[in-house]
Parts: structure tokens; sequence; C-alpha cells
DNA sequence: GGCTTGGTTCGATGGCTGTCGTACGATGGG
DNA sequence: CCCATCGTACGACAGCCATCGAACCAAGCC
């Protein structure tokens, strides 16, 4: 499994260019939503298993999320504290965010 | 002066658009620093000047910093209260950036 | 009026990146 | 062993965006 950054070495560029893409965001809004470590394929995102792959890379690249093998299984575990760590409130800010712009809730 | 976003329209997908370039986070730092409305000029900016201007632009339409005219310059005022209502701990975030990646001073 | 300063607009360009399909690799079940 | 499942690797492609130079405009000053 290609490396993981160490904590101290994420960077706030590195972090932003992973964010910055809706499927990534929503990669990271359902890990934090889930609670636990989840599996690529129960993630259901618009693109193909090869586009997939790239976006979870460029993830773990970035040093959000840590994966690991179960099986021919790949588990994503987001790494939580040391990126609050490095980024107080970032993971918040995209946990709170809807996709769609359906934040106000008296749309309509 | 061409529009300026209402604070409930920014989008955290457009805020990391203009995020996510090292130069216009540079604009958000020497503003957030310098606390008071900045001209174009006096950031000393890596780019030309119609790329300078392309991310002012970019900044403004993001919701990020509001400008007006002062003679021929064109002042440049970071939104902090209305970015921090949408978007908690994000300015510190970048505030806090070091560009060149020397937040560690005991290294070595 | 003419010059300088400060910034915009336009068009062109190069590089990056998100996307896909296909082929491949590994694990586990019958 | 054969096959299904899950994901990776590779190569190709399209679209976007940061960048620049040159021309232009507006305000102030002498």
């Amino acid at each position: 499994m290609p490396p993981h950054p160490d904590p101290a070495e994420i960077s706030l560029q590195q972090v932003l260019e992973a964010l910055v893409d809706p499927v990534r965001r929503q990669i990271v809004r359902e890990l934090h939503a889930a609670g636990e470590d989840l599996r690529c394929g129960v993630i259901d995102l618009p693109v193909s298993k090869s586009t997939a792959t790239h976006h979870f890379n460029v993830l773990r690249e970035a040093g959000l999320i840590r994966q690991y093998y179960v099986g021919t299984s790949r588990m994503n575990a987001l790494r939580r504290d040391e990126v609050e760590r490095a980024f107080p409130g970032l993971l918040a800010l995209v946990a709170a965010d809807t996709p769609s712009g359906a934040q106000l809730s008296g749309v309509g």
C-alpha cells in the first residue's frame, strides 16, 4: 500500500486541492457521517471505479484518509484527529456542507 | 463594479475553488494580517497585473472580499464576519498557513 | 493638453486534472 | 480449479484555469 504522509507533513495546499473536488468532499462527508471505516464500494459515487480509485488516492496522499486492506477490499478511515489538529474546524466545514445547495430549509 | 454575492449565497465549493490557489490565499492572508482594506497594488504578488486582477475577481465572486473604487485604485476588504459566519474557522486556517512550509520552528 | 499611475479587458496558450475503458491482480467461494 | 468480486494500473482525452502581453481606460497632476 502506498505511503501515507505524516501528520506534520500535511499541507494546507494539498488538503485544499483534495477537498476542492465535490466527489472527494462527498467521500469525506460520508466517512465523517458514518463514524467508522468504510470500504470503497459502499460509498456510492457518480464516477467510474477507476476514477473512484483516483479520488481515494488523492485523499490519502493529502493525509485526509488512511487506507488498509481487508481481504480484497480496501478500507478507508478518516484521519479525524490528525486533520483536526492540523486544521481545526476544517472537517466540520466539509461535513456541514450540503452538496446540492439545499442548506436553506425554507426553500421553495 | 461587478456584483458581490450575498452572504447566504456563498458556497463552500466556490470558496474552496478560490482558496486553492496560493496566490489568492496570499491575498487573503495579507488582508487578514493588515486588518484594514488594501489597494491591489500594495500586495506584492508573483504574477502580472492582469493575472492579479483575475485573482481579485475570483475572490470577490466567491464572496471572500469586497471591492470598491477610490480614485483610480481599487480597494479590497476582507469580508471577515460574513465568511466567519458561513465557514467558521476557515479564515483562521488560511491566515495561519505558512506558504513555504516553514511552520515547524524546531525542524532539523 | 499631456503625462503618469493603477487597473481592466481581451485573446491566446500551456499545463494540469478529472474522466473513462480496458486490462490486470488479488481474494474468497463452490 | 473456475469464477465472481473488488479494486488497481495504464493510456487517452477533454475541459478548465492560471498565466501572459498588449491595448485600453479613468483619475489625478503639472
